[in-house]
DNA sequence: GAGTCGCTGTGATTTCTGTCACATTATAAA
DNA sequence: TTTATAATGTGACAGAAATCACAGCGACTC
């Protein structure tokens, strides 16, 4: 697949060092990428597929976080990788995955000689650090109404699908809640015709 | 007052640079730094005092990030000040305050030339955001009692005295909960032999 | 000392969310 | 078709926290 086009950004050497350095890898849907106290020895770029970063509970719990997609790049690997640090947070792939695998040893290098890195990684820092800030404002201001619909909004946003292929329980799995309480929101939801309800499935219709 | 204490790691042209570029500003305990939607033209290294970086809730309420004490940075504004994007939070001083105003246009140029300044940069914006993912874990996972114990630690550790001089309505800001809710827990604080509760102010005896 | 104002303590009530229990329905497997 | 399994719907209840109401209490002013 042609991955150029998901960074137009970057500059012709710097493309021709990443096809070089960089390894391409594949990840099953719902294999996980990445786990708390982990060391980082590279940093990935997604090429295809959805990467889920979340949060683990001690009693298993999976907090989104946020997703990567396509063009985007895990600014965790990045600090984590340039300091050697272990990570903590969890990445797992929620669909079939390719991503680009950048070394750390070559991250240093790329930061100095190439401005179009060094813009990519602030801008990276930048939205990954914006989109922790809106899970903040969410938990701390929101009641799990105003969540879910948030969370719901986000999921076809990022997926493109209109429809939400997803169960209750996932849904109030990511969002640190329980089952029942996210079935009667739905419900709700589906009174003021914001949703319909299929199984496995959440039709967005507002 | 000798700043270079404060940032050992400085090479030394990298200190004659800020000295000669950089401008120093006081600003008095309660004075709003920074406001959302504010443009901003310059990175803050903090001297002296401390500064509260917090969210700003429709209603007024003041939701506590994370403080900057001396010799930390603001991973928000450099992350702007590159970008010369607007900035996403509210930045006030605690204490009366010193820092060190670096222009925004200097940035680009210590990066790319100052080893010691890149891998600070790097540094303060794995901590901040490490800072961030700990308050996503404490509003997500955690009971209001675990919140105000972390609260309080957090104030006693940041700010070197063992007394929390803060009114029980302070905290409720910060934490974005209630007056009520925070005298009541203290109260039982106390009878756990915890704290000591005093007319504005908290002493942490556990 | 009287009055004022801000801080703290506490009960009563309500809302939101989580938990338990169990019924119902859809889909896949046998 | 029958059966098994997972997903969903719903009532009842429990607990945490927000809200309302009001009572003391300390500090400061006049």
């Amino acid at each position: 697949m042609d991955w150029k086009k998901l960074f137009p950004q970057f500059e012709p050497e710097l493309i021709t060092l990443i096809e070089k350095e960089a390894i391409q890898k594949s990840f099953q849907a719902g294999e996980v990428i990445m786990r708390t106290g982990q060391y980082i020895k590279s940093t990935a770029l997604v090429l295809e597929g959805q990467i889920k970063i979340y949060r683990e509970n001690i009693d298993g719990g999976e907090f989104l976080m946020y997703y990567l997609g396509p063009g985007q790049a895990c600014a965790v690997s990045m600090i984590c990788a340039i300091q050697s640090k272990t990570s903590e947070i969890m990445a797992k792939a929620e669909e079939n995955t390719e991503v680009l695998m950048i070394p750390i040893q070559l991250m240093d290098d790329l930061m100095n000689k190439y401005k179009s890195w060094y813009q990519f990684v602030i801008q990276t820092y930048r939205s990954r650090f914006d989109e922790l800030l809106s899970v903040v404002d969410n938990i701390a201001f929101r009641n799990m109404d105003e969540r879910l619909e948030f969370y719901l909004k986000r999921y076809v946003n990022k997926s493109g699908k209109k429809n939400i292929e997803l169960s209750h329980q996932q849904i109030a799995d990511d969002l640190n809640s329980s089952r029942e309480v996210i079935s009667r929101l739905l419900k709700k939801m589906e009174q003021r015709n914001l949703v319909k309800l299929h199984r496995n499935m959440i039709e967005l219709t507002g």
